[in-house]
DNA sequence: GCATGATCATGC
DNA sequence: GCATGATCATGC
């Protein structure tokens, strides 16, 4: 029976739970379910479900049961797990349909959409998404993602559609015809392969088993949201001890001072040094990030950047923006300009360096970092100056890098057909701000 | 060696 | 096809 001494969360409050459920992620049901009993391996066949069992039993302290309510009565939740698998380039998707409840024939058919057993038990759902591989014992799992997720917007009225769909065959006495292919995202599939057919109230006809479940690709789905933004985060309790900066520097923290052959070993990987974007790739992969998002970033809107430099210091390039418009620059002041956006976010630089006697890139320091007023200061003067050359028609003498020790205006197009309108009516190549390698360089070394 | 112009590579 | 981040190429 649950007992909320032993299992540390509030089952009346999805956070709770969720906060609970996200303790086990990068970690197995054999460090964070014992079972009071000694489980022997068996057979893939024969472990179907049982790491869904396990998990609810040992982990969260419910008994299995197959009611028609969720899991989670009281917070409304339903817990899923569902095995993923790892592709090529180390992304997760799904390895098979999520099986949901059994379509009772004969009850469906009393029901609507909104009053459904269906939506009751389903419609908030608490995912465990563990790693399948084919020979590990399923205590050996990895978790994932914990997700908590609702059917809601135009999955849910697609869903809506499909359901209606299904039970509009079964009152037609035509559940032996139910078919996958009938639906999009909810599919009525096989459940049970032994089952012998059965009777039900709409027909003389026998039909099988089947239970409602979301289509692999479906599924594909919402992994894919999953892993489209990552939280640093990995622990619910780590902000207790550690600030968010901390808990960033933390991850770079064992890689400091190592060359990038020396970090990709340390992390097991091997990846495509001649690729553009290799020092972020690895960056991410330091942070342990695989999504193509960090949350925390997302919402705190940083801008990772990565700086090279050489032997002597220097970054190696400029760093460039978002070609401007040049219309748009008129019709704008400064505090309203994308430049100016863009200069007060915050930023996370991660900073390698060439090593002079080796010929190695090494990581030479990692650091959040946003622009000093003062130089806001500087980098409006750019912009102002830019607004004003295009104001008059002049377009070849945008501020130089000699001009201001801050930032600078220059190309930044595809080739020199690449080209944006102006006000006078032609067009010229686009063209960006850029922030000065030297200043750059001041500010690394300032921090 | 640096400033400036030009373009590549990737992802959406 | 384009935006964007990253990088190359040229000339002084």
């Amino acid at each position: 029976m649950y007992n909320q001494d032993k299992y540390d969360y509030d089952k009346n409050d999805a956070s709770s739970i969720y906060d609970y459920a996200k303790r086990l992620i990068n970690k197995t049901l054999r460090e964070m379910a014992p079972s009071p009993m000694i489980i022997k391996d068996a057979p893939a066949t024969e472990v179907k479900g049982k790491f869904g069992q396990h998990l609810e039993k040992y982990y969260f302290g419910i008994e299995n049961n197959s009611k028609s309510e969720p899991d989670f009565k009281e917070a409304s939740l339903e817990l899923k797990s569902t095995p993923i698998k790892k592709l090529q380039g180390g992304r997760y998707s799904p390895k098979e349909r999520l099986v949901l409840n059994i379509i009772n024939y004969n009850e469906i058919v009393k029901e609507t959409w909104e009053k459904s057993h269906f939506l009751n038990k389903n419609e908030f759902i608490l995912f465990v998404m563990y790693l399948y591989e084919k020979d590990k014992f399923f205590l050996d799992y990895l978790v994932k993602y914990v997700n908590l997720w609702k059917l809601e917007n135009n999955d849910r009225e697609i869903i809506r559609q499909d359901w209606e769909k299904i039970v509009a065959k079964i009152r037609n006495g035509k559940a032996h015809e139910l078919s996958e292919g009938d639906t999009f995202y909810l599919g009525a599939c096989r459940k049970g392969h032994h089952e012998k057919p059965r009777g039900y109230s709409c027909s003389q006809i026998s039909a099988k088993q089947r239970a409602f479940s979301f289509k692999t690709k479906f599924m594909k789905s919402i992994i894919h949201r999953l892993q489209d933004s990552e939280s640093l985060i990995k622990k619910s309790d780590e902000l207790k001890s550690k600030n968010f900066e901390e808990i960033v520097y933390d991850k770079f923290r064992e890689f400091l001072g190592l060359n990038v052959d020396k970090i990709e070993e340390k992390l097991k990987i091997n990846l495509n040094e001649s690729a553009k974007n290799y020092y972020e790739v690895l960056a991410r992969r330091m942070m342990k990030i695989t999504a193509k998002k960090i949350e925390e970033f997302e919402k705190a809107n940083v801008k990772m950047k990565i700086i090279r430099l050489k032997h002597n210091g220097v970054p190696k390039e400029d760093m460039s923006f978002p070609y401007f418009k040049y219309n748009e620059i008129l019709t704008q002041n400064w505090t309203e300009s994308d430049f100016c956006g863009q200069l007060e976010s915050k930023f996370f630089f991660i900073v390698y360096q060439m090593d002079k006697d080796e010929n190695k890139i090494l990581l030479k320091k990692v650091f959040f970092w946003n622009m000093p007023a003062k130089d806001m200061e500087e980098a409006k003067k750019v912009w102002c100056k830019t607004q004003n050359i295009i104001s008059q028609n002049v377009f070849d003498s945008f501020p130089k890098k000699s001009e201001n020790e801050v930032s600078h205006v220059r190309p930044h197009a595809r080739n020199k057909e690449d080209t944006c309108r102006a006000p006078d009516g032609n067009s010229y190549t686009k063209k960006s701000f850029w922030l000065n390698s030297q200043y750059l360089q001041s500010q690394i070394e300032k921090n």
